[in-house]
DNA sequence: CGTTGTTTTGACACTAGTCAATGGGTGTGG
DNA sequence: CCACACCCATTGACTAGTGTCAAAACAACG
């Protein structure tokens, strides 16, 4: 159609200091955007890839999100992450081969396929690349931590607001508002990634609305006073600097 | 002392298969253990390293456990894991360089100190250690979501059912028994590691003592039925195998 | 043998889950 | 273009499962 068809370059994209090119030489991500491959963008609930599959990519998000579950023994989903633009996707099947969760679109989404096999070598050639794949390895297992503390030691109150918060960093960091945006995924993903029921979620959410914290209008949010949310999450940091952060 | 002073060597050391040398040629494995440091046994409740700390090595487990754990805004421990023998620490250091979380010994415990500039250096000249430092950083990730949906989906009962599976199938691949061991952690650690209270710890063992799925006594464990263990944590998958219940 | 830390047990309160009913939105097909 | 169906979200009523508080038993240690 277009006569120059859209070409990947993570010297032009706007994501390149989140993602995986963040730290390299401009020769070396020119060296990477090559083994780029070019997805048509999944429309919402299709799948990127099934849990057990063969991993053959990585991909990175370039656009909309996703969302990443397994099945449980009860047939349940279980949600285990989100995905925003710049983060990468598939990094637990380093370790079998295989992909151990499930991911889909949660809205119009495209990706960066980054075929393994390709970008395994790459790393050989250009250690500056292999550190950085280490370093987002290592930075999603300290956001593990993190979120396994969530989960075991806190109330649904304290775990919405620290979602809520989550979100608005993240978007923040990729340039959007950081106090209003719409949730791409349903109350009951939400309820599940933060091991809460999705009546429980609704509640908080209307709680956080009462006390003039938020407001919500379906999937639309508006944080009023981050630092209001900030001192729901860390009761005992409250107050004395939260003017701006 | 002894004429020939304990000489660290990955080829002897039965933990090979599980640690760092896993699939490493012979060659690759001297290279290894050349820049190993071995480092003086930690005694009880003794510090390995603490969060923030600049990590200069990392860790892996010779003998005895380990316990991570960072302290949150409240003031009050989190634990976070534990570590078994062939088990590498400080891997969420790696990210930014600093641990994100402390760890102390459970009992007297002795670790092979990898220095990080050595290992690094090796890992540009190993694909195939580095490759296994990506295995093993994607299998931390994969256990962090299993345990992720253990926290927020799960009943007290079916987190400590899964608790002693998990420590039951860790000893068994070390070689020890997978029905009798000691537990080296308090019940408050377990406790903070599953997300609930240290008394609900002692209620659960206590009820899986009077189901004769097991027999506790201090840190003693043993499991008599490890099928009624599983059919515990898999409701759906039971019954086919399990002659009692 | 007292001191201290750990574990167990009981009583009670409360958070959050379950069940059920209702309302709002969106999309499809007549 | 409306009606219907379906999915999603909200709200209420009730309750089960856990947390909290308190006390006592037990073990480890000096």
């Amino acid at each position: 159609m277009t006569p120059n068809p859209p070409k990947t370059s993570c010297l032009t994209c706007r994501l390149s200091d989140l993602c995986l090119p963040f730290g390299l030489q401009i020769g070396e991500i020119e060296a990477l955007e090559i083994i780029i491959k070019i997805k048509r963008p999944l429309q919402i609930n299709e799948l990127l890839y099934s849990k057990d599959e063969l991993c053959k990519s990585l991909y990175a998000v370039k656009s909309g999100s996703f969302r990443s579950y397994i099945i449980n023994s009860e047939g349940m989903e279980q949600t285990i992450g989100f995905y925003l633009p710049g983060e990468l996707m598939g990094l637990d099947a380093l370790f079998q081969g295989r992909f151990s969760s499930s991911v889909d679109a949660l809205e119009t989404s495209s990706v960066c396929e980054l075929p393994l096999a390709r970008l395994t070598e790459l790393c050989l050639q250009i250690p500056n690349l292999q550190h950085q794949l280490t370093r987002i390895l290592s930075k999603e297992i300290t956001t593990n931590h993190e979120q396994m503390i969530l989960l075991g030691q806190s109330s649904a109150k304290v775990k919405v607001a620290t979602f809520l918060l989550m979100l608005s960093k993240r978007y923040g960091a990729l340039g959007y508002s950081n106090t209003a945006f719409n949730l791409s995924m349903r109350r009951h993903d939400i309820a599940n990634y933060l091991g809460v029921s999705h009546e429980t979620i609704s509640r908080q959410l209307t709680v956080l609305g009462k006390e003039n914290v938020i407001t919500v209008k379906q999937r639309t949010v508006n944080i009023i006073e981050l630092s209001l949310l900030k001192s729901i999450v860390e009761p005992c940091l409250t107050d004395s600097h939260n003017h701006n952060d």
